[in-house]
DNA sequence: CAGTATCCCTTATGATACTG
DNA sequence: CAGTATCATAAGGGATACTG
């Protein structure tokens, strides 16, 4: 698939299948349980759909990824091999929210947020029955400023449009400082002292909130002192 | 440094850093001890000057390598955060010893091998004074067909050319046969057995021979009943 | 030893629109 | 839902030669 490096060594042999671009982006979503070609778009939003159906043939002809058609839907699932990059995956993630710094502004993005949040609900802490949270950040364009997680015992479910359902909370903040509470930079309760962050609603519903949500995989890696600056820095 | 994916996962960032044709290779040899341009080069045969020398920029404004002017020479070190990614090469490369199926004669190189083996010479295995090594392909190319190893308690080199001291011993055998006990799918004893591989020179220096010779740091991985094919094999 | 300077050129990728 | 088709552009990278 990708160029070879004319190298028996087996780290060469290793990233001339995965160095591409997106393909190791694509493995994390199969990774994190996505299993449909338009599931993995929403998880890999700037990726055309194009590249996305190429890098899935390249996988799957290079063993990784397994193609299933199941009726009308298809599946892709990883392959015993693709299911063993997982330490790889998380090595880099690891490294990643380690050492990266501050965040670009071009890095933030509501729509993955959400989506990546809605995998991460506790379903065992939330109320029963369904519970809709409202997410606003007012800073953000109209169309990317409004978003619903519809939460209920059995699944979550993610709209950019006002369901019509009753708001059990309403969680306003900074598109910045719930993607820093996501990645574990920050947490719920420091930035709600410090005012970056509100939530509306029944005071039980409002101190149980948090609770609601996991945080990235990554979040709970202890950080260096200090992290790397320079081609990495927000532009 | 690469292009921008436009993601706040940390598996993002890190690859926007690491995913460039090359990078990955070039931290893997500053892993495995080298620390000169051209000691890198001869790790990395098929890389232009020009663009290790442009990754190296990149590294190091990256902040995962440091070049450090010493006198007239350079040296390119691992920063902390460059030294936190050898578990994501090693990662790679156990993954690859895994899963990568037959080696292609593209990826054969006896300047490679030999100059692998060489940091891998147990020093203190082999016998005391000067020991010459004397590796012979048969079925390579000429200019490449002859290496010598000359093994000193101190120091090894590798030289293609005769270097005019007195040989101890010759191992004869294919470079594919060589690379497959380097990279631990082929012993020594094995390949002697079956007739692949014959040393010749002193009895109990024929007998010691494999013992000064570590194998690469993935030899010992085990590996899983199928490898891939497909993409990855021979062409 | 430690790199630069050019030059060319493929091709990877982004963007957009469309189909069964 | 699950992709394909098409197009234009940038630029990543290979090759080669040269420098202090």
């Amino acid at each position: 698939m990708g160029a070879p490096y004319h190298q028996f060594c087996p780290v060469a042999k290793a990233m001339e299948l995965l160095d591409e671009r997106w393909t190791l982006l694509v493995i994390r979503e199969l990774i994190s349980g996505s299993q449909h070609f338009n599931e993995l778009r929403r998880g890999l939003p700037k990726m055309s759909p194009t590249l996305l159906s190429r890098r899935l043939q390249q996988l799957t002809a290079a063993g990784i990824v397994e193609r299933r058609p199941v009726g009308t839907e298809v599946h892709y699932i990883l392959t015993p091999a693709g299911r063993e990059l997982e330490p790889v995956v998380m090595g880099l993630g690891m490294w990643g929210i380690r050492w990266i710094g501050e965040l670009g502004d071009q890095d933030l993005d509501p729509k993955l947020l959400l989506w990546d949040m809605h995998r991460q609900v506790d379903l065992s802490a939330i109320p029963p029955g369904r519970t809709v949270v409202h997410f606003r950040f007012p800073e953000v364009a109209p169309q990317l400023r409004t978003w619903w997680l519809i939460l209920t015992p059995a699944e979550v479910d993610v709209c950019d449009d006002d369901p019509g359902h009753d708001v059990a909370v309403t969680v306003e903040t900074t598109l910045r400082c719930l993607t820093e509470i996501w990645i574990g930079r920050q947490n719920w309760q420091q930035a709600q002292k410090g005012g970056q962050l509100t939530i509306t609603g029944p005071a039980e519903l409002r101190r149980s909130v948090p609770s609601w949500f996991k945080s990235s995989p990554f979040a709970s890696v202890p950080r260096p002192e200090a992290a790397l600056t320079g081609a990495v820095s927000p532009k």
